[in-house]
DNA sequence: CTAACGTACAACCAAATGGTTGTAGAAACG
DNA sequence: CGTTTCTACAACCATTTGGTTGTACGTTAG
C-alpha cells in the first residue's frame, strides 16, 4: 500500500472540504455511487454553480473524482482521500492512548 | 459508552476547527499535556490573541477543554469530540466496504 | 440544423476567517 | 501597595467562503 502523507495544505484542504454539511452528503451520496453534476444540484435548494463549487472543492481535497462521459460529468467518491483524513485521526488517537499508558505507568509507580 | 450523533452544525465545527494547521498542532500538543494559553502562544509566529481565538475555535469544536487555575488557563486535549470526528469517518469507511461487497457481488454473479 | 441540456466560469455580494492592535480586569510577585 | 503576568475581548482589516446571476460552449436529441 502507498502511505503517502499529506502536506499541511492538504490536510487543510481535506477538512476544510469536509467542514460543511453539503458537502459532506455529496460525499456519501458519491461513494454510494455516481451522480453527474446536475443530478447532484437536483437534490439541494441552491443553484447549480453552488454545487458546481461544492464539488470543485472536494475534488481539489481528493474526496471525489470526476470522469466525463458525453456531455455529463460523472462524480464519485474518492477513498484514498477519506484514508489519509482517517489516518490523521487515528494518529490523534494514539497519542491520545501513548499519553494514557504514560498515565497509568505513573500511577503505577506511584 | 455514552454514544450521542452530533449535529450537523457541530460537526461543521468539529471539522473546520481541524482544517488548520496551527490548531491541529495545538491538538497533538495539548493531548500530550496541559499548556497555558501563553504557553501555547510562546510556541507560534503569531500574536497571542490570535493564538487564543485559535484556542477559542477548537473550545467551540470540543477538540480542547479550558480548566482555570490560578491565572492561568490550562487548555487540555478532549478525547471524545475526536472520537466524534473518527466515528463519522468510520461510517464513510463503512459505506465504501458496503459499495465493495455490492460490487463483488455483482461481479460474482455475473 | 436547431433547440435543449450539462457544464464551466466570471462577476458580484454578504458573511465568516485569520490575523492585527489596543484596552481592561484578575491573580501573583516584590 | 504597585507592577507584572495571564487572560479576555473589542475593533479593525484583508482574504476566503458560500451563495447568487449571467454568459459561453460542447454535446445530445428532435
Amino acid at each position: 500500500m502507498v502511505v503517502e502523507t499529506l502536506s499541511e495544505n492538504e490536510l487543510d484542504r481535506l477538512f476544510q472540504a469536509l467542514a460543511d454539511s453539503t458537502r459532506r452528503d455529496i460525499v456519501r451520496r458519491v461513494t454510494l455511487g455516481g451522480y453527474s453534476v446536475s443530478g447532484l444540484a437536483a437534490l439541494y435548494a441552491m443553484s447549480f454553480a453552488a454545487v458546481q463549487k461544492h464539488v470543485a472543492v472536494l475534488e481539489r481535497a481528493s474526496l471525489v473524482t470526476k470522469e466525463k462521459h458525453g456531455r455529463e460529468q460523472i462524480v464519485r467518491g474518492n477513498h484514498e482521500g477519506l484514508q489519509e483524513a482517517r489516518r490523521l485521526l487515528d494518529g490523534y488517537e494514539q497519542i491520545w492512548r501513548q499519553r494514557a499508558d504514560r498515565m497509568a505507568d505513573i500511577l503505577a509507580e506511584g
